[in-house]
DNA sequence: TACCACTACATAGTATCGCTGAATAGCGGA
DNA sequence: TCCGCTATTCAGCGATACTATGTAGTGGTA
């Protein structure tokens, strides 16, 4: 999509990949891959492997290396227990965030409602 | 509140701006009050100011110089027709990747439920 | 007068993040 | 041999929010 898409997705693109990653384990391609079925069509390599970098030097996420018949061999990744807590508070944020747009969005489609 | 919001706020703060806007016009220092009553507690005046500047100069907004009793003279912002359609485009991203995400909570939360 | 608090705006410097573009590596088919 | 697909890595860039500080106007108070 758009430029406003890519600033958006700065701090919910990590999350969205802890999501993915708390519903089963998958390496760098499957997650791109899966990002770019999901709709996300401008998201590429390159963006989803600085982000695992991350997460990893963090220690939100277990690494494995295993092998593929079609390639080098892939880096799995899956949610450890403090990629679980990082989780809960993404979720709690965005929530938060989620809660203060829809406000302001009601009293836009209908500005007449209250006094404030 | 944390880290994760400061990431979060990237993209969509200027577009919380532009939402508060259309509702009414404001200046600077209202807006950072508001945005501090309403819960996004870290959020400072200078981060608003360059943020409003940023918006003047795409033309996303009219300005107004309106003196004050109480301090130097305010800058009024309001939405102009550009940062209406500013606003929609913002409004299209929103919802796209609320659906997104919404969409992976499901997933989480009854990870049993599909196959894919 | 001198000081402080509140209002109101501005800005230089920093950190983080996602994107661009390129390189490297393994495997199989034309 | 060359190409395409799989798979990972990295240097450099642009945009954004935060930190910290400075400037200015008004009014209250000791």
């Amino acid at each position: 999509m758009g430029k406003q898409m890519t600033e958006m997705l700065k701090g919910t693109l990590e999350g969205i990949v802890l999501a993915i990653l708390a519903v089963q384990p998958a390496y760098g391609y499957e997650i791109t891959a899966r990002l770019r079925d999901q709709g996300f069509s401008d998201i590429v390599e390159g963006t989803v492997y600085a982000l695992l970098v991350r997460i990893e030097q963090r220690g939100l996420v277990d690494v494995e290396k295993v092998p593929s018949e079609k390639g080098p061999p892939r880096k799995v990744y899956s949610l450890n227990a403090l990629g679980g807590e990082y989780l809960d508070e993404f979720w709690k944020s965005w929530s938060f965030l989620e809660n203060r747009i829809g406000q302001l969005r009601l009293h836009i489609e209908r500005p007449l409602g209250e006094g404030e």
